[in-house]
DNA sequence: CATATTAACTAACATTTGTTAGTTTTGAAA
DNA sequence: TTTCAAAACTAACAAATGTTAGTTAATATG
C-alpha cells in the first residue's frame, strides 16, 4: 500500500517469463506448458491472457524496439558532436544488454522466428534504426573525428561487439557494470594497442 | 576422375545441409524432414548414415572447436610477439567467420542444445580456449604493448565483435573480404577515434 | 447478497516431431 | 549373372506441441 509499485498486469508476467525462457532455451525449444509452469499456471490458461505463442515473441522484438527507437530520436535532436552522440548510443546498448532484463537477447537472437508481416515490419524497423546511426558515423568521419572506413562494418562491429553482454553479463556478476561500461567503450574508441 | 576432389560422404553431405539449416532457422526449428528434403531423401533414410539429430549437431560444435584448437596451438606455439599472436588470432576468427561455412553460426547459437555429456564436454573446450586466448592478452598487457584493462572484457569484446559477419557476410557479398577483415582489426587495435 | 466478469481448471483436438521396423531397390564385386 | 551389402523406401509409433471447448472457481461491482 505504501509502496507506488505498478501492479504488473498477468500479460506482463506472462510476456517477462517467457523472455527469460527464450533466452535460456530458444524460441522454439521453448514450450507453452514450460510458460505456463513458470507463471504457475495451466497452459490453456495462458491464452485469457494472450493470443498465440508468437504474440508473445512480437510483444517482446516491438517494445525493445520502441526503446531503442525513442532513445535514437533523443540522442539525434540534440547539437552534440557525433562522436559524442555514438558515445551515447554505445552507452545506451551496453546499458541495455548489460541489465539485461532478457529482452535484449530474445530481440536480437529470436526475431526470425516472427512470422510475416510482423516479420518484415521488425526488419523494416531495424533498417532504419541502423541507417541513422550509419549517418552519424558518416558525419563524424567527414569531420574528422572519426578515421576513415566504411561506416557499415564499423556500425556492425561496434554493436556486435557489445552482445555479449546478454549472455554472459547475468552470469558474471563480478564485474562491475562501469568498470565494464568504460573498458567497452574505451576499446571500442581507442583500441587495444597502447600507442 | 581428372579433379581430385575428395569424394564427400554422404554423412558429410548431411551435416553440411543441417548446418545451413541450423544457421537459418535454428536447431530446434529445423525437422529431421527439413534436413531429408535438403538432402533429396526421405527423412527415414537419414538413419542409415546418422545416428540422430543431435549427433548432428554434435559433429558440427566438435569438429570447429577442433580447428579453433589446432590453430590455436600452433599460434602459441611460436616466439611471436603477444601483439602478432592476437591478430593472428582475430585475423582466424573473421576468417571462419566470414567464409561461413554455416558452421560458425552454428557452433556459436546452437550449442546450447546439446545434451549431457556432450554440453560441459564442449563448454570446458570453449574455456580452455578462452583461457589461452586470456593469458595472451595478459603478456601483452605486462609488457606495455596492450592498454591495461580487464582482459576478459576484452576477449569478449573482441570476439563478440565479430560474430556479425556469420549473419550478414553471406548477404552482403558487396563487400571485399579483405577490406573488411583490415576495417574490423584496425577497428579493434586502434579504435574509432581519430587520434 | 446477487450478479457478472475474469481467469483458472480439465479434457481433448489435430499436427508435428524424432525415430524404428520392415521391405525393396541400387550398384559394385564375384 | 548371381550375390550381398549399402542405402533408399513406406508405414507407423509414441510423445510432444500449440491451441480450443467447455466448465468451474475467484473476485469485483451493484
Amino acid at each position: 500500500m505504501a509502496k507506488t509499485e505498478a501492479k504488473k498486469s498477468k500479460k506482463q508476467i506472462i510476456i517477462e517469463e517467457a523472455a527469460t525462457l527464450f533466452r535460456e532455451k530458444g524460441y522454439s525449444a521453448t514450450t507453452m506448458r514450460d510458460i505456463a509452469a513458470k507463471v504457475g499456471v495451466e497452459a490453456a490458461s495462458l491464452y485469457n491472457h494472450i493470443t498465440s505463442k508468437e504474440q508473445i515473441l512480437s510483444k517482446i522484438c516491438f517494445s525493445l524496439a520502441e526503446t531503442y527507437t525513442t532513445k535514437m530520436n533523443i540522442i539525434i535532436s540534440t547539437d552534440d558532436s557525433s562522436i559524442n552522440k555514438i558515445k551515447d548510443l554505445l552507452f545506451l546498448h551496453v546499458e541495455i544488454n548489460a541489465m539485461s532484463s532478457p529482452l535484449a537477447s530474445v530481440m536480437n537472437d529470436e526475431w526470425r522466428h516472427l512470422t510475416e508481416p510482423e516479420r518484415s515490419e521488425f526488419l523494416e524497423k531495424r533498417r532504419t534504426y541502423e541507417n541513422h546511426f550509419i549517418t552519424i558515423i558518416e558525419q563524424g568521419i567527414s569531420d574528422g573525428t572519426l578515421v576513415d572506413m566504411d561506416p557499415k562494418i564499423a556500425l556492425y562491429t561496434m554493436l556486435s561487439s557489445i552482445r555479449w553482454l546478454q549472455h554472459w553479463y547475468h552470469a558474471n556478476r563480478d564485474m562491475e557494470v562501469e568498470s565494464v561500461k568504460n573498458t567497452i567503450i574505451g576499446l571500442l574508441m581507442n583500441g587495444i594497442q597502447k600507442s
